[in-house]
DNA sequence: TCATTTCACATTGTTGACAATTCCGCAATC
DNA sequence: GATTGCGGAATTGTCAACAATGTGAAATGA
């Protein structure tokens, strides 16, 4: 009976993820269930499995008999996901300046020009899940599976850092700097290509403060609107 | 009221886990929910959360209106968790040679000498268990949440690898190569400790045989019993 | 006034039943 | 004989009600 099917469970998980990745959720703040289902226009049921996927994820914290919540990642939590980072995207980038295919390297070329887009017309939405977008489809490119699945564990929490910790004004990952990776790998120059991801990824770090968070309630319902 | 309480989810996970690191379970075979529930008997809605937790940890394949089955790793994807598996470890033991606590090499020792007991007294279920979990413990004493849930996901996968790939009758990681690695650690000996774990993979990795993969059905009742 | 107990409310966890979808066998047709 | 269309059975997806748990505020006593 029609039941006006609401959004997929990955849907759900793809909002919420956004949502803290623009800041309008903040850390601590608790997902309640019976909102959350009425919000989006669904069950219990499928927030629920949306919540086991976000948890999963790293982006929530899930508290037996007591809810879920936007997760508090630490400092020493945010220095071992760059940490990871530098090593795992290391090897992306390694791998693809061995061997990459000229369609391959079109897409990359193409999400950039994207970056770019975004960009010129600031909109934030598209920027945020873009510049994550780009350094995903370097691990998808590569090919390998696993690589996928753990750089999107990474940039999900990188955003969650991101959205914490963050100093400046601007998102991280212009898309000036992931051209030029680009360019290397195109060049099937190795050792700068490697270099400049390096680069990349510490002057994302060096834009975050990592003193203290600073804890504010929200409404639920206009963060996830 | 009672309703003698089965099995957590985590527990089932771990259960279903087991059964397809011991080969019991074999890559195609259908998890069906009622099936299951009735075997740990608990109610499909925990079955279902199992079953996401396993679809996340690659170990089952989740067809949308069709149901779960047991992941057939291919070739490609084998030789690409090995490779990923040989950055992470190779990180994972630079960082513990470099700075490891007294309390961290008993416990790392402790776990060796399980293991040996296992071994010693051919339990195959303790043997599984603990040879994943050694590599397991070393990435925990790391520190890195991220880092140890990398891991499981690798090891995870690895299990169903070995599964479906081992063409030999002993199980992978012997404790004496794992008792070597425990050893250079002691001595802060970054060059060694890497290479003995580079070594300890490509030993894992060659008594692969990475041919095809043999169907086989099976009885679902028996092996999760 | 402060600590402690009690109790009601809010939230999560679980269950069983129902709806929707897919698969498999069978028959009819070309 | 191969193919296609058509039920019926089996399985997954969804939901709403109920039970269990934890929280926080009010009441009580020192």
């Amino acid at each position: 009976m029609a039941e006006q099917n609401g959004p997929s469970t990955q849907q759900i998980v793809e909002k919420v993820w956004l949502s803290i990745a623009e800041r309008r959720l903040r850390p601590g703040v608790q997902l309640k269930e019976e909102q959350m289902a009425a919000i989006f226009n669904v069950s219990r049921a499928r927030i629920r499995q949306a919540l086991t996927v976000l948890e999963r994820d790293g982006l929530v914290t899930i508290i037996p008999n007591r809810g879920a919540f936007v997760s508090k990642p630490s400092v020493e939590e945010a220095r071992d996901v760059f940490f990871v980072r530098r090593t795992v995207e290391r090897c992306v980038v390694e791998r693809l300046s061995r061997s990459v295919s000229k369609a391959d390297l079109k897409r990359l070329r193409d999400h950039v020009a994207k970056e770019r887009i975004a960009n010129a017309q600031d909109i934030t939405t598209d920027i945020i899940k873009l510049s994550g977008g780009f350094h995903l489809l370097l691990a998808e490119t590569v090919g390998s599976d696993f690589l996928f699945t753990t750089m999107r564990d990474l940039i999900s929490r990188s955003s969650l850092i991101t959205a914490v910790y963050r100093n400046t004004n601007r998102f991280n990952c212009g898309p000036d700097e992931h051209a030029e990776i680009v360019e290397a790998i195109t060049n099937n120059d190795v050792d700068k290509a490697t270099r400049l991801m390096a680069h990349h990824l510490e002057h994302v770090e060096s834009e975050l403060d990592l003193s203290e968070i600073r804890d504010l309630s929200h409404d639920l319902r206009s963060a996830l609107a």
